[in-house]
DNA sequence: ATACGGCCCGTACTCGACTACGGAGTTCAG
DNA sequence: CTGAACTCCGTAGTCGAGTACGGGCCGTAT
């Protein structure tokens, strides 16, 4: 009955900084495993699922859908565990993530922009920054 | 009426790769400028504005909600326009980007490990995957 | 031993971001 | 000059991702 238990649903909650419903929801989705539970019901998590949690979060954060963070957690274990299907399906994410970090590192150039006109005291209605982040060319 | 008449909607919406209703719903809630319209009520829209619904498109792919974007878009023209406010909201944005992209290259990471580890036909199982995407460092 | 949390479950509700009507007027190619 | 395709508007419905009950069982500090 010491620390080595696991931790219950709150506790993991409060670590991963969402909420229980949350967890329990994943569960649900198949984005956290269903842990082992005490004879009790209560669910006994072992501590890297606050992690598998935070992950979850972050990717969120980047515009990744539940059922795209789904994949990339079961990349590992999916698809009968066919090395080559894994590695292409990876690869692919790649790509994306690829296209996603262009992506801002333009935005992140046109605040700049915007950023050092204000700076030079141009009045902000000049600034160009509309121009240059909706730029030409587009996904 | 040649082509400087500006565009309809649905050649926008074709043009952008979002549906009619969405540049409508775009509109209502202040994403995009009301369009000049005709004397039938039709709007005319101004090339641009092809642009701008595609940026939304990507920074909503980058995890920003419709009202970060909104934020963004407005940025040159709302506090009234005073400088100092402007970019002040414009550096915190440049460092909540960078966090993102951050995050997006920790994943990269993380993928290219698991290729790797797939192509010395290590048994997929194995690939260390999860706990380099899950790993200590959160946000 | 009891009370005040924490946890169980299922269901229902919310919120953001669309998406789909339906009935009327508009455009324009043939 | 007609008919198919497009547009107008308002309202309602959907979908993803949670969030909130409510009634009942656990766990533990006093």
């Amino acid at each position: 009955m010491s620390e080595t238990t696991g931790l219950r649903i709150g506790r993991v909650a409060d670590l991963a900084g969402v909420g229980v419903e949350t967890i329990r929801f994943y569960e649900r989705e198949g984005l956290v495993p269903q842990p082992p539970r005490r004879p009790s019901g209560y669910r006994q998590y072992p501590p890297d699922t606050v992690d598998r949690i935070r992950f979850i979060k972050r990717a969120k954060e980047l515009g990744f859908t539940l059922r795209e963070i789904r994949e990339l957690l079961h990349l590992r274990t999916s698809s009968g565990g066919r090395c080559e299907d894994v590695r292409r399906r990876a690869e692919s994410k790649v790509v994306e993530i690829e296209g996603k970090i262009r992506d801002l590192e333009a935005m992140q150039r046109a605040l700049e922009s915007l950023i050092a006109a204000c700076q030079r005291d141009a009045p902000v209605a000049d600034c160009p920054i509309l121009e240059a982040l909706s730029g030409p060319e587009a996904r």
